[in-house]
RNA sequence: GCGGGAGUAGCUCAGCUGGUAGAGCGACAGCCUUCCAAGCUGUAGGUCGCGAGUUCGAACCUCGUCUCCCGCUCCA
């Protein structure tokens, strides 16, 4: 099953490069690994996907409003939001066996292994003692166990010191100190411990010598943070309002892999709530009803979603929840919503001495809004699209097709116009109808080969209606509108078509059904 | 980074124990066809991933190198 998985994804992948929806990244170059390039029906797809969201989002809630924040921030956004420490890991390799840890879990596991000792006296001491034994005296007063507790308590108060004042070198010498070797090689011979930082960095600054470091940015949620006040203030906002941003953003990602599913450079469409402290699980669950609505509606199947609550939280978070889809990998996270409670607008008041408050003139007093995110990977979702459209299937009469079944209201190009024949005036009978329909939809023309061959074009690339002009249609003025799903052909007037197509391919259908 | 696999036309691949590159599909031009791919004719397209070595001669053998794919290690 996993074989038949990795086939699928192999073939969606061949599939969309084949169709200009998705090229490898410098292709030409041998490419670039884990960056890929949005080809003539990807970024066409994309912008659906994006003005979808974005409508729904902002167009359909008064009380949300867009921003377009740039990629390069203030060093400090990124120490107050916390990414600096903790997006990094210090790691060591095993020269032996070229494994490669993290050295604070190394540690950790040896840590873990006093405790071991430590919970073998308790139970040996259990039999011993019997019924009478007495658990909190003996660890209280055990001269062994006391023995293995400080130095746990040493060991890790020296971890923390490393650690805290980034001295990698105390780091390498405690695993040294405890002799700590590989569980695969069981040799101790470490290189030395080094930082792997996931985000980012560039020079700001043409000239090397006065630049300065900044990160590109590891997630779009703190232009929004940083931009708290500018928006609240200007557009006059009350709490609960949300503000959202469609960008792009870069994690140096150890691996990347899985197609376009983890990328360095990938798209955001986030959201950032701001509510009254104390009303964030009641808009938490609000959020968690609103978007997977959202999902189901644009047609993928509702079957391929579920939620996934986190149970360890992120350090900002108070709860969290994935929407999962069911990749060819698998169930995967497309969308997290996220309760960061008032842990970043904090954050920002310390780091920028600037107050991140709202005033609520029915309480008469101010506080820093909580905060429900709702963030969706825009990549990982022109994935779930590609998967979920993806279709190889046989027809009654034998013959076999490979369609993508893309929703309408999102596929690249809403109408090819295809002449039956390439004379008798029928080109330029559908050049007309074309002329008329462009104004307002994607579409396209194609006269060349027969009419079948042209109609599985169409079905490769997703166009959910062909219309094609026969010698009937100089006659009486009616073309035949062909369904890419059940192939079914309508015949109607050229003056109903545009209306027809209008109602067929619009979001407006979708968004009333919010 | 490690281990494994793979790089030949746009795609899928063939190419024998070394003799100087082919097929199908696709694309393009045209013919034929009044409605669901695979009818006919023609055309374009490849320094066989790159570099070196062995050889009279390398897509093929040797070494190196690069890239991609799969697995492992990390991930707010």
């Amino acid at each position: 099953m996993a074989n038949q998985d990795d086939n699928l994804l192999k073939k969606i992948i061949a599939h969309a490069k084949e169709y200009g929806f998705i090229f490898p990244s410098s292709e030409i170059y041998d490419g670039l690994a884990a960056a890929y390039d949005y080809g003539q029906n990807g970024v066409e797809l994309k912008n659906n996907l994006k003005s979808f969201w974005w409508k729904a989002m902002v167009q359909m809630n008064e009380n949300i409003v867009g921003l377009d924040a740039s990629i390069f921030m203030h060093p400090t956004t990124w120490k107050a939001s916390g990414h600096v420490d903790a997006f990094n890991d210090p790691m060591v390799d095993n020269k032996d066996s070229k494994k490669r840890y993290r050295a604070d879990v190394l540690i950790e596991d040896h840590i873990a292994k006093i405790e071991g000792k430590i919970n073998k006296e308790v139970d040996k001491a259990a039999k011993r003692f019997g019924d009478s034994f007495d658990k909190e005296q003996y660890l209280a007063t055990n001269g062994r166990v006391l023995g293995y507790q400080s130095e746990i308590d040493s060991i890790n108060e020296r971890m923390k010191n490393a650690i805290e004042s980034d001295n990698l070198a105390d780091l390498k010498t405690l695993i040294e100190d405890l002799g700590i070797a590989d569980p695969v090689s069981g040799s101790k011979n470490w290189t030395d411990v080094r930082q792997f930082n996931l985000m980012f960095s560039t020079e700001l600054g043409s000239v090397a010598d006065g630049a300065s470091k900044i990160y590109l940015r590891p997630e779009t949620a703190q232009g929004i943070f940083v931009n708290f006040l500018n928006v609240q203030k200007t557009g006059r906002m009350k709490i609960p309002f949300g503000i959202a941003q469609i960008g792009k953003a870069f994690r140096n990602e150890i691996i990347a892999r899985q197609f376009i599913f983890r990328m360095r450079e990938f798209e955001q469409m986030e959201m950032q709530f701001f509510v009254k402290p104390g009303d964030e699980m009641q808009w938490y669950e609000h959020w968690k009803n609103t978007r997977i609505g959202w999902h189901k509606l644009l047609g993928l199947g509702e079957e391929n979603y579920r939620f996934h609550d986190h149970l360890n939280l992120a350090h900002y978070a108070n709860a969290a929840c994935d929407i999962e889809f069911n990749f060819p990998m698998g169930f995967k996270e497309l969308e997290g919503i996220h309760s960061r409670t008032d842990f970043d607008l904090k954050a920002h008041e310390e780091h920028s001495g600037k107050k991140l408050q709202f005033f609520d003139p029915q309480e008469n007093k101010s506080y820093v809004p909580y905060v429900i995110e709702t963030s969706i990977g825009l990549d990982r979702l022109f994935l779930a699209v590609l998967t979920a459209a993806f279709t190889e299937e046989t027809l009654t009469d034998g013959s076999e097709r490979t369609v993508m079944k893309i929703p309408a209201a999102i596929a690249p190009t809403k109408v090819a116009v295809l002449p039956l024949l390439k004379k008798d005036g029928l080109p330029e009978k559908a050049r007309e109808i074309l002329d008329e329909l462009k104004l307002d939809f994607n579409c396209t023309y194609d006269e060349k080969d027969a009419i079948g061959k042209r109609y599985r074009r169409q079905d490769a690339v997703g166009t959910p209606y062909c219309v094609t002009v026969d010698h009937q249609t100089l006659e009486d003025n009616t073309v035949t509108i062909r369904d890419r799903d059940n192939l079914q052909q309508e015949r109607i007037n050229i003056s109903e078509l545009h209306a027809r197509v209008s109602d067929l391919v619009s979001v407006t259908s979708l968004l009333k059904k919010i």
